[in-house]
DNA sequence: GCCCGCTGTTTATCGCGTAAACAGCCGGGC
DNA sequence: GCCCGGCTGTTTACGCGATAAACAGCGGGC
């Protein structure tokens, strides 16, 4: 994505109005891929499948996207570029660093909800750098979050753990709910859940289950992550330990 | 895995001595595809290369394993089950609930850095049950966690706490260290990673680049995992919301 | 010694990703 | 008004991967 334009000055080649016939563009193609996954599952997706939801040849998709790879990446960042439309997470209408987190990783939630099929390829794909990483994925906000640390009064060292330590945790805490979205919703996959019976082996687990069905057990569990993302800002590190210096290893 | 076994009562076919010429076998297949994941990446693993790589025709497998998919479930059991090997992990040795939890980080971390290729598999493969779920995956390890738990004096519904942040934040720190790894030393894929120039307009972001190393990785768990336990208390559910009794879901 | 069942092999089918040749359409230059 | 180049979608073609099905050697129980 963001093509370096191979044949350059193309003023737009038809004009976005006009005609109106020209079906299929980049952004068309992406947002019809995300639109397909959440509706029939990641591994429904196949580039002729995705033509004919487009009404079109699957080859036709090769005018506008350079491969099957790039598509997927183009569906990862313009999923995770949703957040920048999220008016519940208004970038500088915060107060104060906990409740900006919180809106942050609710606003993820909140995507990763809604694409619960996308989100495992969000969480996976290689990243474009060593840092900027699942789930955040983006320079932009990477860099909003630690200047709102600093801004905050942590110190550069602090701020760079704290974005460490809230995008480990919010990755794992989505990608948890969402994967358990999947086992009471998947449209296609359905995988073998085990079954309430085979638990009878194991009564501490009984524990996690005072309910008696899957439904109620996930959304015990779901309801419980969520709870536990509320205080997910107080996890973060303080600075205790003096770096142990020369400790031989 | 753990099959049913169809024509039930056989004794071993051809025994496990003896002959030796048997080249093949489930354990053996499983074992063969950890390491050829290990060392060419998942994307590469295919099951005639995978034939290939034990000498026989990529066909031979499927007497052994169902298919494809079915062998790389085994794939992640068989690599989440290294836990139970691990000498430093010992279930029984602990000595208080921070050092059975931080033994069983380190020890999936450990499983995580020895098969970078394969963890991702590990985060994402459907669970087996809603609250069976990476990175632990395992009843008796789930069962042993609480069980731990509740003798340090945690509530039940403590420990199930406890529980979920513990696999939430593993789940994402691993999945970010693993990937991080992929970034640096891909020996197949390669993604195109931003090179360090382009940072010149992000300023901010030179302070996380001290961590590159995996000694620093090494060291960031740590705190982190400390900074998290420590604030485990901090996590713990309340009861705010009264018991939601016959409200009509 | 013969036959059966097990294991690995060969052959075949289908779907997928993608390259390459092909074809309709449209707007600009004459 | 007409022609042409380029852009967009279509068809054709290839190689590969998963997997079913037919096939073949082999070794042990009768």
């Amino acid at each position: 994505m963001t093509e370096p334009e191979p044949s350059a000055a193309v003023p737009f080649t038809g004009g976005s109005s006009g005609s109106g016939r020209s079906a299929l563009d980049q952004r068309r193609i992406i947002d019809a891929a995300v639109r397909f996954i959440d509706e029939h599952g990641l591994r429904m997706l196949t580039m002729q499948r995705l033509g004919a939801y487009l009404g079109v040849e699957g080859m036709a998709l090769y005018r506008h996207v350079p491969g099957r790879e790039a598509l997927l990446d183009g569906v990862v960042e313009s999923v995770v570029d949703e957040l920048f439309g999220d008016p519940d997470v208004h970038l500088e209408a915060h107060a104060g660093w906990v409740d900006y987190l919180q809106r942050l990783a609710h606003g993820l939630r909140r995507i990763a909800l809604a694409h619960p099929e996308v989100f495992p390829l969000v969480a996976t794909r290689p990243p474009a750098a060593p840092w900027v990483r699942p789930p955040l994925r983006s320079l932009r906000w990477i860099e909003s979050l630690l200047e709102v640390m600093t801004e905050a009064g942590f110190s550069d060292e602090n701020a760079a753990a704290v974005y460490r330590a809230f995008s480990s945790f919010l990755l794992g805490y989505l990608l948890l709910e969402v994967s358990g979205r999947g086992v009471e919703t998947g449209p296609v996959e359905e995988p073998d859940v085990m079954p309430m019976e085979d638990l009878a082996g194991y009564p501490i687990l009984q524990r996690l289950e005072p309910h008696l069905s899957v439904d109620a057990a996930a959304q015990d569990f779901e309801e419980a992550l969520e709870a536990l993302l509320d205080r997910v800002a107080l996890l973060l590190p303080r600075r205790r330990r003096p770096p142990r210096l020369t400790e031989g290893k």
